[in-house]
RNA sequence: GGCCCCGUGGUCAAGUGGUUAAGACACCGCCCUCUCACGGCGGUAUCAUGGGUUCGAAUCCCGUCGGGGUCACCA
């Protein structure tokens, strides 16, 4: 077999070699140790939450090291491509601040010298390379009928594992030069294959960033390189791009850790040098029965990154959530660095989890709670403002005209040693708050108080003080103290049958009366916003 | 079915041959308190399992079991 001359039956329209292409992609001048990480998704409509999980560790490896961090869009499969999807992940990465340092824009800008950071513009790099793989015997046109959809391929597994047989090479790579040539004249498309030297027995080692060495099978299939439509498969574009865009570690989802020895084999074909590898955990859910099982796109809204933001979790809430999952020494720094930015998260030791981590929205939650009580009622302002205009644009008008008693709202229990921790996502404030901006929802007191409740409103009316919560409070506790409720706690929990029960109780009646609920920040505070009439009028509406 | 990854409380986990097996969240109780919270203190609960090696095993070795991934002209 003529290889060269297969090479130009092959691709008679290539002329790039593969020595003018890498002119173009020369070695990065960084400092020793700098690190290249990259993300790369396939545009699919949206900012998958384990994509998200990679950033945070891509980022980190690549600020800590004084490296590069791009991003590079996987649109080799044309009929997952959803339009507007890269910039729904652009938006995502800046938004959450981090910002890649190369990257593509479609229709507009780019930034970075190892362009073009779409796989789809890079097509002509890819078939350059398969044509020499072609000519150097490594690899061979296959003219077989293209499987199609996911049903196809789990038919011909389950035949496959039936007959305890897996097919390993390619009938194609037998076919006479006559049969070639035959077929490319009748016009008949081709996808080439690389010509696996494995003998399905030998092992090969390698050391994984996160989980140390992996001793696994070599590959022994003549996988796919180039589809019939000339756009590389994953694997074969990861061999290229990565080699030539200089990446030096590739932080990627452990459903790849498979196809590792593929990986080797074809950057060995292609006389490249592997990168570094971490494999990172899927991130899982409990299913009905109790078993761990992947976040599905379908069923669980929160591995969309857009989730959260149209939920109101605030950014750097999840981005902590997330480092505390992937490396539980985060949340010892934490504790120990309360109020630095998480980027300072020293990554050095950092050790990424190898467990399939379930999502714990409690622990998101608490660690929101965190973040958001430590905020400025200013700060929290803008924030709930921003968020108000994407995803609560009914509440926007009234935020801005009411922004002072609005901030005032928001500063109820802080801005002090001890804040109050109650809300993890701003969608909370109007419901926490509806009472300040509204009238009470109406609550029913259980029958049985129902006279007692009524009686020290009736009374509170000429006992309401707001000078100073001081004032507000002997007042309340005087008043509380001629109807018969206990003044002191301690008497109070010795003879609980001699009072009808204690200030919390007729606190609590207030507090029923003027918001609605059991349970609400400072009664002074709120009642001090809400101003002297709203408070009476309040109370005048129940008796 | 083959190959691979993973297995410490409900969840995230510290731990690398000798620990009363940390800590955080959740749950429960108590205390603090002018109410609601915050906070403080305490509690329930874990080394998947069997066999080795060893004076001694969560830790090393082998098997078993369980969960997950993968075996596409998808990434």
């Amino acid at each position: 077999m003529d290889n060269k001359k297969l090479a130009d039956l092959l691709f008679p329209d290539v002329k790039l070699t593969v020595e003018q292409i890498e002119k173009k992609y020369p070695k990065r001048k960084l400092k020793p140790g700098a690190e290249v990480t990259r993300f790369a998704p396939s545009p699919t409509g949206f900012m998958h939450l384990g994509g998200f999980f990679q950033v945070l560790i891509d980022y980190s490896i690549a600020k800590h090291s004084d490296g590069v961090f791009f991003l590079r869009i996987e649109d080799t499969d044309q009929k997952r491509e959803v339009s507007g999807a890269s910039a729904v992940i652009m938006d995502i990465l800046t938004g959450y601040g981090f910002t890649p340092d190369e990257y593509e824009l479609k229709g507009g800008v780019t930034v970075g010298e190892y362009g073009p950071y779409y796989q789809t513009e890079r097509k002509e790099i890819y078939r350059a390379y398969a044509k020499k793989l072609v000519s150097e015997g490594k690899a061979f046109p296959c003219f077989c009928k293209k499987t199609d959809g996911l049903a196809d391929v789990e038919l011909k597994r389950q035949k496959n594992f039936a007959q305890g047989l897996l097919e390993e090479k390619d009938p194609c790579r037998n076919l006479s030069m006559e049969q070639i040539e035959q077929n490319i004249k009748e016009g008949k498309k081709f996808a080439i294959r690389i010509k696996s030297n494995g003998d399905g027995k030998r092992k090969i080692k390698f050391n994984d960033g996160s989980r140390g060495e992996i001793e696994i099978l070599q590959n022994s299939k003549d996988a796919i390189l180039l589809k019939n439509d000339s756009l590389p498969t994953y694997h074969f574009a990861h061999a290229i791009d990565d080699t030539l865009m200089g990446t030096t570690v590739v932080v990627r989802g452990e459903e790849w850790l498979p196809s590792y020895p593929l990986h080797a084999e074809i950057f060995e074909a292609l006389g490249f040098k592997q990168p570094k590898y971490i494999h990172t955990p899927l991130i899982y859910k409990f299913n009905e029965k109790g078993n761990r099982r992947k976040l599905s796109k379908r069923k669980d809204p929160e591995m969309d990154m857009r989730y959260f933001e149209k939920e109101g979790y605030d950014k750097t809430a999840v981005v902590e959530y997330l480092l505390n999952l992937i490396n539980s020494n985060f949340e010892i720094w934490r504790k120990n660095n309360p109020n630095a930015d998480f980027r300072e998260f020293p990554f050095d030791g950092f050790k990424i989890t190898t467990v399939t981590p379930i999502f714990d929205f409690n622990k998101l939650n608490d660690i929101s709670k965190d973040v958001i009580s430590k905020l400025s009622a200013e700060q929290c302002y803008e924030y709930l403002l921003n968020w108000a205009k994407n995803y609560s644009i009914e509440n926007v008008e009234y935020l801005e005209k009411q922004r002072e008693y609005v901030t005032k709202v928001l500063n109820i229990d802080r801005e002090k040693p001890k804040p109050r921790k109650d809300i993890y996502k701003w969608s909370m404030f109007f419901e926490l708050f509806d009472y300040m901006f509204g009238a009470p929802k109406s609550f029913e007191i259980d029958e049985s108080e129902r006279k007692n409740y009524e009686k020290v409103l009736r009374n509170y009316k000429n006992y309401l003080v707001l000078t100073t919560k001081e004032d507000w409070f002997n007042n309340v506790k005087k008043m509380a103290g001629e109807l018969g409720y206990a003044t002191d706690n301690a008497d109070f929990k010795k003879n609980p049958n001699k009072y009808l029960g204690n200030v919390a109780k007729v606190c609590e009646y207030i507090r029923i009366a003027i918001t609605g609920r059991k349970n609400s920040p400072d009664l002074y505070e709120i009642m001090t916003l809400l101003g002297e009439k709203e408070v009476l009028r309040r109370i005048c509406a129940i008796v």
